[in-house]
Parts: structure tokens; C-alpha cells; sequence
DNA sequence: TTGTAAGCGTTATCAA
DNA sequence: TTGATAACGCTTACAA
């Protein structure tokens, strides 16, 4: 790495006070309009970059904010930190970026470091409502939008998609079409936004009268393996239940609802004939499927766009005022879930 | 946010001069087990962070490595960063993301953000291959790794998947399916990946005896939008070419044949039996659109990881050696080609 | 309008 | 084995 240049190179070579470097470059009126524009000239010359982390160590401000995700490859997430990533751009902010993959360990270990890299306040879609890490947050002050999920703590802030709705919205178009047992492909138990889209299918399946089977509720992780996996081990006789026993699959993410497509190719089922099938998300490929996905939306550039709004707002005008939103989700019907009769 | 707590307070606590905390956090022989491990102790007990600022500031080691890409959101990057991410995390580092939009005013900015902020390497996937830019990234001696196009500098390191060869393989298939007339769908004129893959389809139309016609030759954003409005304008004879003129489409990205599904939806065509299609990149989602979508593979998995090693390894044994990787494409076929008889 | 000096939280060197 | 001190590059009073 070439040795810097920093404000004393150019205040020698101006032959002025270092201190005045530093006026003239953050144009401080009080500098005389000359050498400002002289040292300006001669800051462009040598290729002078600003030391981020001189400039944040004296005066906190590090321009740097941190998005803590569990999966940063999922479109769901990407769609999210792109209007945030373009937002942060515009006014001067970095992003860091990491992934917890659903761990918690791995997701303190991300707390903490963006705690010592001196980010001016975070994003976060925790790994759980009520861990230690959350404390840890809250201890630090550090300012903070929660997404995605709602921790059990009341002094903080979020932006909410409400999934138990979600899953409401998907039970009550499945009962609509004739079905009674929906397999649910949630996601992991220790997750919040499995439990509250599991709430929803609980309470819409009881509010209809209709009886809920723990064998038809799954907790799996969010990737197209694990819910291909546990299609096959139902069809293959592996599983407590057999491919009878429900009509119609709902899952919490479009992403699980992609392996039960693959699972259609390898086990030679049709969607929707043999099974209805509702996801959760609406990302962007679902509208092209064969066939068709009906899912729910998520409104995922108003999520990113409110969160960092709301996080920019509190670093800007240092306040502390709480604020809680609250977004709903969307039934998107398409083409995979059949009107069926039942005996 | 709180006061932070620093060596200095340890120190004071503990009774013992600030260098001392300083060795015995950083497990320094030197200094005695007993205070070693009070000192551990209090720094758990106080909620100490350590400063990387500082830290960075005083020894130039910041521990964050920049990614530099056009587009952030696209399920092909996205795949990519992820591994980075992952090794990244391993290793203690963290990871500054940044889109560039094809932009190279914004490219630009990235850069020296990415430089202010003290990263000790970047990966990028540059906008142009051979800009102000890339000169910035050499002169300033970053420790940098390549991704997706190759930079007309020899100094540099890169891992390359050939697009040349990719859009020959399209192009090969589509011939020996009988197609003649292939509208290319390509990315932004300026994006260099464009050009590589312009030159893989005009040299096996040319080896093929096959006349290029340059009306079949479009240059739009990687987007569903832009790709439905070209389709669009054709249907609707805004454009110097009319429906008739082509019988396959190829596609500098998968994204953009989504866009052509979307066009079939709206423009009432069947994919393949009026147009054929042929992706690049396979993303998920491909396998289980309708029909399925023949595609380019780019072996993502492979650049990530083949990228960021290179890049550590520079960082960690400060080496200078180039090294310059290329990977080839594959060919998938899935259902979006049909072979036709011509008259 | 410009310059001096202290300090941010570390690391690293040298002395005790 | 521990402590004092300078330095990293900047901001920010305060003095000139």
C-alpha cells in the first residue's frame, strides 16, 4: 500500500498550517478564499483520500452504518438492503453487511463488531425476539431498526411485516379453495417469524373450525434442499405421515415453496393438481413459475426504504423518540392452488 | 450513544498502566497469568469493545475488505458475495458493499470510500475495463481482485468466467436447433461483460456463415423492465425490426429472459414455441420456470471463493504476484429451446 | 485569517 | 513483568 497522503503533506507543500488544511478542505468560510481553493487544488493533485478512521476516532462520526441479516443471499433480504444501499449512497454512508445465518452465536459476534467498527447505528433482522444479544444492543445504546421480526423488548424501534396475518391470508384462500390439511413448511422453531406465521395458521385453522395436526407443521430451514428433503421423506414412507394425509402446502418463504417445485419434478407430483401451493415473499421469479406461485406479498422496498429512514432520522436528529411500523402483507393469487371437493 | 469503555478505564480498574491492559488483551506472553486473566476478566465484565478506528488508525489493519459491484440485488452477485461473506466472517474481517449501477461517477465515489475507509483489499466488479477508475485502484496500490470482466492493465489480478465462450455456446446450441435468425438481448453497451459476450456471438454467427444483422443486436439494461419494453416495442412496431424477424432470443443474464417470460405472458407468445430462449448465469429459479429455461451456467460458487482467496492471500503474506484465473461456462439444457426446420 | 495544541483509543518502542 | 511515551490522521477549541 502507497504511504498516504494526509492534510500534513499537503499543508507543507502549501506552506501553510495543517490546521488550516483542514478548514480549507471541509470549506470552512473562515478560510481565506484563495488557499482554500489552493489547497483544494492541491488536495486533488496528490490524490488526497480523507482518513475515515482518524476522523471517526476524534469525532465519532464514522458515515458508516451496519445491516445485520440471517441470510444475505436470499432475494428476499436483497431486495431490502438494495433501497437501503442506495439511500446510505446518496448521503454519504457506507454499508457493512453480514450474515448470521441463524445463528446466534455468529449473529454477537456481528453485533460486536460493528459495535468496534464504530457504525453510527444498525439494521438488524435478529435471529430471535429475546436473546442476550439484543441486550447487548440495547446496553451499548446503540441505535438500531429492527426488521423483519419484533423483539420482546418495548424501547425499540421496527418495521414489521405482520406474518401471523400472512399466514391467516394463506389459510383462509386454502380453506377458501376446499382444502382442510395444509401442510405448513415453516421455518426454523427458534425463529420469531416462524412463530408468528405459525400463530396465524393456528388461530385461522381453530377460527374455522377446523382441527390442527402437529404432524402437518414443519420447522425446516429457508433453502430449497431441506423442503425437497422432507417432501421426499414423506413420499418415500420416512415420515409419520404419508403424501394422503394433506392437499395444499403453504411455507414461510417463496424460497422453500421453490424446493416443493423441485420436489414436483423429482417425485412426479403437479402443482396444482395433486397439491395446492401458497409461499410467502413474492420475489421476483414466483410470477414465472409453472405454474404460477401464489403467494403473499411482502412489501420488501417499503421495509428497507421505512427502516432506514427511520434509522437516519434518529442518528440525524440524535432522538430518541421510539417509533413502530407496522405493514401488511398481500394475498397474490396466481395459478398454484386448485379449487378441490372434498367427500 | 454510551461512553465507550477503553483500555484506559480497564486500566485504572485494574490498577495497572494502560499498556499492560493493552498486552494482556492482546494475550502477550510477556505479561503475568494472574493479571492476564483479571484483566480478561473486567473487560468482559465492563463491556469492552475494542476500537478498531484506533486500532486501524495506529497499525493499519482494519480487518474490512470492499465489494464493489453494479448491482447488489441480482441473484447472480448475490450468490458470489455470499461465499465471500462467509470466508470473510471466518476470518475475523468484515465486508463494505457497495453498488455501482453501471455508473462509473458512482464507481468512482465507491472506490474512494472504499480507500477512506481503510479497507485492506477489495473485490470489484468494475464498470468499464479500462477507466479513470481502475486507474485510481493502481495508483493507489490497493490490494484488489477482479470479478466478471477482465481490465485491459496487465498488473492485475482477476478470476474471469468467459463470457465470450458462453455466448458461444448459445449461440452453437440455437444453430443446431436450426436457428438462424437470434435476437441478442445483451447488457449496457458501455459494461464490458457486453462485449465479451457481443464477440462470442458475432464470431460463432461468422464461423457459422451465418449474416449478422445488427437490428438483432440490442444493448438495454439488466432488467425484467427493460427487457419486456424491447419485446414491447417490437410487437407494437415501434422498432426497426418486427416479430417476424427473429426466432430465438438469447440473454446476457437471466434476469433479462425473466423479462421475456414476462413479455410472453403479456404479449400472448410461447416460449419456445414461437421464440426460442437461452439465459446466462443460472440463478435458482430458472430450473422451475415455465418452461424451464436452457442457460449458461457461471460457476458463481467458484468466483467467490477463487476471489477472495486470492485476495487474502495477497493481504496476508503482502504479495505481489499476479495471478490471473479463468473459469468456463456450461451449457444447461432445460425447455426453452425448440429445433425448427426452416423452409 | 491562520496557527498551536490537545485529544480520540489504540500499537509499539523503550526504559524501569 | 510492567510502565511511560510517541505516534497514527484527524477535529476542535483557543491563541495569535
Amino acid at each position: 500500500m502507497k504511504k498516504n497522503v494526509t492534510i500534513k503533506h499537503i499543508a507543507e507543500y502549501a506552506g501553510v498550517s495543517f490546521s488550516t488544511v483542514a478548514k480549507a478542505l471541509r470549506n470552512d468560510p473562515v478560510v481565506n478564499e484563495k488557499t482554500r481553493v489552493k489547497i483544494h487544488y492541491i488536495a486533488r493533485e496528490f490524490n488526497y483520500y480523507p482518513n475515515i478512521l482518524a476522523k471517526g476516532l476524534r469525532s465519532k462520526k464514522t458515515k458508516t452504518i451496519g445491516i445485520i441479516l440471517n441470510d444475505i443471499q436470499s432475494p428476499f433480504y436483497s431486495e431490502i438492503y438494495k433501497v437501503i444501499g442506495d439511500v446510505l449512497n446518496k448521503q454519504g454512508y457506507t454499508m457493512i453487511l453480514c450474515d448470521s445465518s441463524f445463528d446466534l452465536e455468529l449473529e454477537k459476534k456481528n453485533i460486536t463488531t460493528m459495535i468496534s467498527q464504530g457504525v453510527e447505528g444498525i439494521i438488524i433482522s435478529s435471529v430471535s425476539e429475546k436473546s442476550d444479544n439484543i441486550q447487548i444492543i440495547l446496553d451499548y445504546d446503540l441505535k438500531t431498526v429492527f426488521i423483519d421480526n419484533i423483539p420482546e423488548f418495548s424501547n425499540i424501534n421496527y418495521v414489521y411485516v405482520n406474518h401471523e396475518e400472512a399466514a391467516s391470508l394463506a389459510v383462509e384462500h386454502l380453506i377458501e379453495n376446499g382444502h382442510r390439511d395444509i401442510l405448513l413448511l415453516n421455518g426454523p422453531e427458534g425463529l420469531s417469524s416462524s412463530q408468528h406465521f405459525l400463530k396465524g395458521y393456528m388461530e385461522k385453522l381453530r377460527a374455522s373450525g377446523i382441527e390442527i395436526k402437529n404432524e402437518l407443521i414443519r420447522f425446516i430451514g429457508i433453502s430449497v434442499e431441506e423442503s425437497l428433503d422432507t417432501l421426499k421423506n414423506i413420499f418415500f414412507g420416512k415420515d409419520s405421515i404419508t403424501k394422503k394425509d394433506f392437499t395444499a402446502i403453504m411455507t414461510l418463504s417463496d424460497v422453500i415453496a421453490i424446493g416443493i417445485y423441485e420436489a414436483a419434478q423429482q417425485l412426479q407430483f403437479a402443482i396444482p393438481d395433486d397439491y395446492s401451493v401458497i409461499g410467502y415473499d413474492n420475489i421476483l421469479a414466483t410470477k414465472y413459475l409453472a405454474p404460477p406461485l401464489t403467494t403473499i406479498h411482502q412489501p420488501k422496498k417499503r421495509t428497507g426504504l421505512y427502516s432506514i429512514n427511520l434509522l437516519l432520522e434518529q442518528i440525524n436528529n440524535d432522538s430518541k423518540e421510539l417509533k413502530k411500523i407496522i405493514l401488511s402483507p398481500e394475498l397474490i393469487v396466481r395459478g398454484s392452488v386448485k379449487k378441490i371437493n372434498r367427500c
